[in-house]
Formats: C-alpha cells, structure tokens, sequence
RNA sequence: GCCGGGGUGAUGGAAUGGUAGACAUAGGGGACUUAAAAUCCCCAGGCCGUAACAGGCCGUGUGGGUUCGAGUCCCACCCCCGGCACCA
C-alpha cells in the first residue's frame, strides 16, 4: 500500500457508518467477562448546541471504555439527556416555542455534533428525563420518600428567586444569589415539599470514605455536610421554669460563658416577653432582624448588635453563676439549637461583642505547647503536676523566639522552680543550663492571668507543668554550652556537635501573637479556672465538662434538607393529590405516570403558584382514598431529580415493571468510572441521597452509585475567558473536525494537559496532532520486517498507554506514542507486528485512522474488537544504557554500560572517563555511589 | 479565617529522591520550490566565555534544612486556583 493521500472525511464516514451497521457497540448481559460501566454526566441540551469543552470528557470515556472492552471486558458506555428544568424552560420562553420542541430540537442538534467525534456509545439504551416512561420512575421514587416519610410538606421560609419566580433548594444558591440568574434572593413563606437528606448527612459522610474520588470533591461535600461534634447544654433561667438549650463544640469553655445569646426568632423571646423588662427594645429589634435581607444579615465583617433581655438571667451550670442573656442576629436560628453559651475569650464573635456591650472576658484555656507536634506525655504512665517557668527568649535584633529542640520534643528552655528560689533565680539557672547563653534581660511576666503548659517527660512519669511565662530578651550572642555529668549541670565548653538538644529560632507566630500581643486564642489546649478540671486537655473536658452538667453529646450538620417544589412548569408533577378530609395523598403507583399536561401558557405565574394551578381540569380530580373531590400537586420537581438516579435507568432502559430489574442491577452496579466536572455538591450530593434510599428500600445493591470519579477540567476560549456566545469566542467541535479531522480533534484534547487542568484552546496547537495523524499513515506505508531496534520503545510504549490510560492521564500516554513514532521514523520503517501492536494501543485515541490501516494490513474485523497487546518484561530496557557520572552530585560526564554491568565494572568505567578522572585527582575520592541504569556520583573531598 | 489543590522555558506541560525542561505549540536557521504551502533536517532556560570549539556559573515562587544527590522529602513564608464561611 503507499501513496494514497490521507482523507480523514472519508475515512471517518466510512469507519462510522461500519461501527453502527455491524452493532460493535451494543451491550447486553449475558457475558462471561467482567463488567465496566463507564459513564458520563449525561449533558444538558441547551440551545446553545456543544463547544469543544463539551466533548473532553466523552473523548476520555470513550478511550476508557474501548481500551476496557479490547482488554476482554463487557462493556456499558451508553448516554441519554438531562432535559427538564428552568435553562430549557426559559430558553423556549425566550424563542417562544413549546419546550418539549425545544428540548427534541436541541436533542437533534447535540446528537448531530457528537456523532461526527466517532464514540462508541450504545445509542440503543439511550434515555431522555422529560420522556414520561422515565419520569414515571422518578416520580416512583418521590412515592417511596413520602411513604417512608423522608419527603414531607413544610411552610418554614425558603429561599425564593424573584427572577426565575420559584422556590430553590440551599445548594441552587451562590451564596445569597440565585446560581442561575444572580438575582438576589428573597426569603418567602410557600407551602413546600422538601426531602429529608439530613437523615443520610451521617452515611453520606463517612461512606466518603469507601470512593475512589478526588479529594477536592470528598472536601467540598465534607464541607457542605458540615457536621460537627458538639453537646446540648441547658442553661437554667432565674425565676421561670424554663431552661434554654443551647449548642456547642466547646463544652471545654464552659467556665468562660460569661453571657447566653438568642436568635431573634428564638422561641423562648417570645415565650419569655412577660418578663422582659424591655420587651420594647427587644421586639424593635427582632422586628429589625427579620426585615435585614440574607446579606446584611450574613455579613461576617459588620458590627456584632444586639439587645440585653433585661430582667432575666441565666445560670452558668459549671460554676452556678448567673450570667446576662442576649438576642442578636449574629446567631442563626437555623444552626444548632438558636441559642449559645457566649465565651468571649475563646471565639471571635463573642469577643467582638462582649468587648462591644462590657461583658467580663475570661480566660479558661491556655496552649499547649507541642510545637512539633510530638507530645511527650506517654499514655499508661503517671502524671505529676509541678510549677515551672519558662523564658519567650527572643533576640533583641529580631521577632524570632528561641525552643529547644530535643530528639523528641521541642519545648521553651525553661524548668520547675526548685524549693526556696524565685521565678527569676529559675530562670537564670535554666536558661543557662539548657541553651549556654549567658547575657540576658528578664522582662515582663507574660498573660499573668494564664499559665504556660508545656509537657515533658523523665523516666518515669509524665510532668505536666503550670507556670508562668516571661520575656526574655538576648542582649548577645555569647554562649556556652552545658552538659550533664554525673547528674550534675556543669558548664563547658563544648564542640557545637556533641549538644544534644540544639535550639531553634522559629519566627512563631502563635507565640509572638497570643503572648505578646495578647491575640484571642480561639484554639484547643489546656484549662485554667475551671475549677476541678483545670489541667485537662480540652479534648478531654468538653467530655467531662458535658457530663457533669448533664447535658449530652451530640451532632449537627449544616446541610438543610432538600427544597424539592419548584413554581414553574417544565418539570416531573409532584405526583400527590391534596384532599380536604386525607391531606395530602400518594397517586396510586398503577397511576403513574402524572404526565405534565399541555398549556397554553406555561409561563411561571411570580404569586408562588406553579402555572399547573390554572389547568382546572387537570387539577380537580378524586381523592384516591376517599374519593371525595381533592386537587392535584401543582408544583413541580427540581432539574436535579431526573438525574438523581438515570445512572440506574442505563442498566435496563425498557422496563416497565421497574426502575432497574434486579438482576441487570446486580450485574452492572456499581458505576465503575464516572466521569464530569463542576457538579461537585448538587448533583453528586443528590444522587448519593437517592442512590442510599434505593438501597434501603431494597432496590439497589450497593451504599453508592459511583465507585471512582474523574474530574473534568475545563477547556476555556482562546483568548483565556469562558466559552461563551456572549464572548464570541465559541469553537464549535464540528468545524475543528472538517478541518482536522475527529482522531486529531480527539487525540489533541487528551494531549492539552492533565486530564483535570483547566487549560485554553489552541487551534496552532490541534495542528500538532493532526501532523501526527499525517504521519502513522506515512508510516504505514513503510511496512516491512519487524526493525529489533524498535523494540525495546514499542514495549515500553505499550506499557505506558496501558497504565496511563487506566490512570486518565491521557497527555502522556500520547506524548509516549509521539515518542514511538519518532523513533520509528528515525529508523526509517517499522514492521507489521510492530505496526499492528502500536495501532492498537492507538485505537482508543484515534478509532478511524487505525481501524482504516488496520484493514489495509489484511484483517477483516475491526481493530476495536481485537485484543489489547501485552508488553513483554525483558524487552523494556535496552542492552545498553546511558549512565551519567557526577562529582559530588554535579553530572560531569556519562558512559554506556552494558545492562549487566557490576558495580566494580561501572565505577572503573567511569573512573577512566577523562572529564570525571580529571575531577577526582583534584581531591581524594572518599566515597561512590551506584545506581544501576541511572546515575554513577563519586564524593571528592 | 478554615479546608483542598497548585507555583517548572515564550506557551501547554514531562520528570518511582538519580543527567530538569520529555512530548508538543509558537519562534529562529537551513533543504526542497520560480515562489508559497506542505514536507524534511538543525537550533532553542539564563548568564559568562571562545574566532569557533572547549569550558564555567546560575536555574523548578522565597528562605532554611535533610541527603552522596532535592522540582520531588521536612520546616517557615509569599502568591494563585477551587470549596466553605457570623455554622457557635
């Protein structure tokens, strides 16, 4: 074969239409091979069609997926549509047409620009959310939440978009704006069907644990779980009957809760207002909290206000004092309990705000210094309590302070005050001994309400140490330095190796901020003033402190439960029917699909009714149960239903009888590799939910639906900015294909970077990849006996591909068959085994070209259903190879060494180099090191 | 502020503690061509040095440290990106 011009359109075309006449890509179950699921976030059809970042990710899976099924696996690659929802809602609104056409239009017009990219997608199993054969299950699943009573109706305030006119769930937000539109949003009283996800924040947390994904992603759902660990105190109130609850993660501080804070919409202000002496201020200013927006009301920079409830009192159960109580809208009625113990000294905001109103700040934890992080203290072994002090030494020069660092531990040159000696007499003594300076200035003693803790430990016991502080300053250098004889300190001077302890000069910022300016130390550490307890670690006290005021451990989570109404009309119907006797009503599963049905007009109505309200006839029907005159559901679900589960659909696409048949789901489940961007909470967080619902209820088989992720990372314009028909700056994939061709379109999106990175678009640089296509065909033609030499590069290419391809590190499996090439063409020809093996592990990249060549060197089935090569161990390295010599860690030359060479070999070879013996008769060679294959250093003093 | 991830040529990026800059793009020079495109060959981190070689020094955000040897490990700091944030 030679001289026939590469075509791509052609070939392309050809190869195509081949795949989808002869099924390839088709699934079915009854394998005896393994399974991989491999799937993408299936995509939004927006009118706007797809730009070259859409398809990175489907490039990725479809590589995956054909490498998975050449490696024998069985493979499920399907795809299908995320339709319902406000972006192709209001798209239609916009261009004035139904949005069922909308959606079908754009479903056309995305299919079309993905079919000409050559995936190997199982269309047959395609699915579309807005299709009521899929709703139908979706809305199933709703059923099930509301028999098991995890979706329940609620009038609490929602977040509502004036904009987009609907309700929206807390993870619709960007932070006080619609994530949508950038409206600000409003809170609204609706009436609202809402999903308890919070009773799965607990199992959604730890079984984060069990997943393959990134750890940016873990983070961002552990961040918006936000659970944390903490206790429920009751505070009693003087003179009532009443007690006010409040939550905490810092039971430890209790003796430092100096005053008790409200939230305005506490319950117990209202409850209490017949005590309240200035029960005008306070209703003023709960008045004033509750018409404040989100934003002014979250604004963590402003000033800290508030109102004392006068005429009422707390009692702080630790100690039995009485302490002022508080509302202030720096208190979120929807946290914890509404209410806090406040303990200035210890939290930020309390701080701002009893400095602001004159509260008594007192201090009850001091640090522990572990400044290393190595604690001394032994578990098992006693601890005994002894006063010491210990010096801030700091040099007068500078803001470094000087610790002691041990073999184990680092800790301040300090000691335990001796019987009949002062603090100072200590001091002297101690500094002297341990660091060798001698030339010093004892200054001002440092917190003397708090102590410094610090642990050490002799042979037998733990010390823990309460004492003071004190700055020391350093008026020279000079030192000496000591050791112990004979248990005796004994001044000497010393060769500065054989110290033990050396000291340090860390610039510390804890100690410069909390001592000596004084700065609100907010951290873990060890208690003072409180009483019995005084001396426990904090971790320990919040345990003890909680039970010993009877109060018990708990947990919160920030994550709200999910707002699942939406007052608009493209969506699933809430498939529940109101009855004036009944309340509220499951449709009859037999009934289900509730289709959406046809309007006139289906813009949203902004009154918090859904245009479903105006259907009359749509609306009044029967009570299933009591068959009186009842009324539809009229809201509809949230975009992020139908992809709360589709993963399963893929499985069994047909069924009528169920969402996903047993058996398919057991065969399938789970998904072995999904692959997306962006949707780090919402969609991610909504599925998992769903998917442990499922389980629950016996209707999947594993705790999570996507057993590994891959990132995304996205591909911005040109001209660095988002992709956008705003900018202009759009580039569409179908044009790059006409021009390049889908294999260097393809391969160049894997060749851009990590497959994580956000990187630009480069039309230069896609030329790169079409070059390389341009030349395996050339290569090709130049086909004859297999070349030895290029063995040992077509074996680790091999290698390489495999391992980087199940490792999504795409760019380097490319950049290592750009290699090959190379290297072949620098041979000037390569054989047909060889050629055969590096089409393949080409394949997955680029599926056209290769299947094309692959043809053309005689086989008549398609190279994606051939078997993916294995790389032979005894041809990855070279007879020879080039080991560099260095001097002293400086490579000052290099030599061949056969791939047997001894050590004596290798350094007698590379003493005779000229450049390295020149080196080593400049000095005395105290030392060689051989790394076989690698590197060759001699030490020359 | 807290948590996660980063910082390497003009650009995208490579590099199990072992010759930093693979691979590619853009760039420079040359061959082929009447010319251009395409293709092929060569150069290419910085500075010094040489007629040209040779050679030398510096270099992966900054400063320290560990090591025969550090882009890679440790400590501190600076900056960028992402997530959360008055969450007690």
């Amino acid at each position: 074969m030679s001289g026939e011009r590469y075509d791509h359109k052609e070939i392309e075309a050809k190869w195509q239409k081949r795949w989808a006449d002869s099924g390839l890509y088709k699934t079915t179950e009854d394998s005896g091979k393994p399974k991989s699921y491999v799937l993408d976030m299936f995509p939004y059809p927006s009118g706007e069609g797809l730009h070259v970042g859409h398809p990175k990710g489907y490039i990725a899976t479809d590589i995956y997926s054909r490498t998975k099924r050449m490696q024998g696996h069985n493979v499920l690659h399907p795809m299908g549509w995320d339709a319902f929802g406000l972006p192709a809602e209001n798209f239609a609104l916009k261009n004035k047409v139904h949005p069922r056409v909308a959606v079908e239009k754009n479903i056309a017009t995305f299919k079309e620009q993905l079919s000409v990219i050559g995936f190997n997608y199982d269309w047959s199993r395609e699915i579309n959310t807005t299709d009521p054969a899929y709703y139908k299950w979706t809305q199933w699943i709703f059923l099930q939440l509301f028999k098991k009573g995890l979706a329940y109706q609620s009038n609490e305030p929602i977040n509502w978009c004036p904009s987009c006119m609907t309700g929206l769930a807390n993870e619709d937000l960007d932070g006080n704006v619609c994530e949508r539109c950038g409206s600000v949003v409003e809170k609204r009283a609706l009436p609202q069907w809402v999903l308890k996800i919070t009773a799965y924040a607990d199992r959604m947390l730890t079984d984060l644990d069990t997943l393959r994904w990134p750890e940016h992603i873990k983070t961002a759902q552990r961040n918006w779980i936000g659970r944390s660990e903490g206790s429920e105190i009751d505070f009693k109130l003087i003179g009532t009957d009443k007690t006010v609850r409040v939550f905490t993660t810092r039971a430890d501080t209790l003796f430092g809760a100096t005053f008790l804070v409200l939230a305005p919409e506490h319950e117990l202000v209202k409850e209490l207002s017949a005590q309240i002496e200035n029960k005008d201020e306070v209703e003023k200013y709960v008045a004033a909290a509750a018409a404040k927006t989100e934003i002014e009301r979250t604004n963590a920079d402003k000033e800290k206000t508030g109102v004392e409830l006068k005429g009422i009192k707390a009692i702080n159960p630790a100690n039995g004092e009485e302490i002022p109580m508080f509302v202030a809208d720096y208190v979120l009625s929807g946290y914890g309990t509404g209410a806090i113990m406040a303990v200035p000294a210890h939290d930020e905001r309390d701080g701002a705000f009893a400095k602001k109103y004159n509260i008594e700040i007192r201090d009850v934890i001091s640090e522990k210094f572990e400044l290393n992080g190595i604690s001394a203290e032994r578990p098992g072994v006693e601890t005994v309590h002894r006063k010491v002090v210990d010096p801030i030494l700091r040099d007068k020069d500078n803001n470094f302070y000087l610790v002691k660092e041990g073999p184990e531990h680092v800790h301040f040159a300090g000691g335990g005050v001796e019987e009949g000696e002062t603090d100072e007499q200590t001091l002297a003594r101690e500094i002297t001994e341990e660091t060798g300076f001698t030339d010093f200035t004892i200054g001002r003693k440092i917190l003397p309400n708090s102590t410094v803790w610090a642990y050490r430990h002799t042979k037998n016991r733990n010390q823990r140490s309460v004492g003071y502080a004190y700055e020391v300053i350093l008026n020279s250098d000079t030192r000496v330095h000591s050791e112990v004889e004979d248990g005796k300190h004994e001044l000497v001077k010393v060769p500065k190796d054989k110290v033990l302890e050396t000291i340090t000069w860390p610039h510390h910022r804890h100690i410069f901020e909390q001592y000596l300016n004084q700065k609100l130390f907010a951290d873990d550490g060890v208690l003072v003033n409180s009483g019995e307890f005084d001396g426990m670690t904090s971790e320990e006290a919040r345990k003890a402190i909680t039970e010993k005021v009877g109060g018990k451990l708990t947990t919160t989570y920030k994550i709200k439960d999910w707002v699942f109404s939406r007052q608009r009309y493209w969506g699933e119907p809430i498939p529940i029917i109101h009855c004036e006797k009944d309340g509220a009503v499951a449709v009859p599963e037999d009934q289900l699909p509730v289709l959406l049905p046809d309007v006139e007009s289906y813009e949203p109505s902004g009154t918090g009714e859904s245009p479903l309200a105006n259907i009359t006839d749509w609306v009044n029907t029967t009570c299933p149960t009591c068959g009186g005159p009842a009324k539809r559901e009229t809201n509809t679900m949230p975009q992020w239903a139908g992809s709360s589960w589709y993963y399963l659909r893929f499985m069994d696409p047909d069924n009528n009888a169920a969402l996903v048949s047993k058996e398919k789901e057991k065969y399938w489940a789970p998904v072995d590799v999904y692959v997306g961007g962006d949707h780090a909470v919402r969609h991610l967080i909504y599925a998992r939910f769903w998917h442990k619902f499922l389980y629950d209820i016996g209707a999947v088989s594993t705790i999570e639906p996507f057993a590994r992720l891959e990132f995304l990372g996205f591909i911005l314009a040109e001209d660095g900015r988002k992709m956008s028909k705003r900018y202009g700056n759009v580039i569409n994939p179908t044009d790059v294909v006409n021009n390049y061709g889908a294999d260097a379109f393809r391969t160049y999106e894997m060749f851009m970077g990590p497959f994580e990175n956000t990187v630009a678009w480069s039309t230069a640089s896609i030329a790169g990849t079409a070059r390389f296509m341009e030349r395996v065909w050339r290569l090709a033609e130049k086909v004859g006996n297999d070349i030895p030499a290029l063995d040992v590069v077509l074996h680790q290419t091999i290698k390489k591909v495999t391992e980087d391809i199940e490792a999504f590190k795409f760019n380097t499996a490319v950049s290592q068959m750009m290699i090959f090439l190379n290297a072949a063409e620098k041979e000037g020809g390569i054989g047909k085994n060889q050629l055969e093996m590096f089409l393949q592990v080409l394949a997955p990249f680029a599926p056209h070209i290769t299947d094309e060549l692959w043809e053309k060197l005689g086989h008549t089935d398609s190279i994606h259903a051939s078997t993916w090569p294995s790389y032979d161990e005894s041809k990855l390295v070279a007879d020879t190879v080039t080991v560099a010599i260095q001097i002293n860690g400086k490579v000052r030359g290099s030599i061949e060494l056969g791939k047997g060479a001894t050590e004596d070999e290798a350094l007698t070879a590379a003493r005779a180099v000229e450049a390295v013996a020149k080196y080593l008769a400049e000095g005395k060679e105290q030392k060689a090191i051989y790394v076989p294959g690698k590197i060759i250093n001699f030490v020359v003093v």
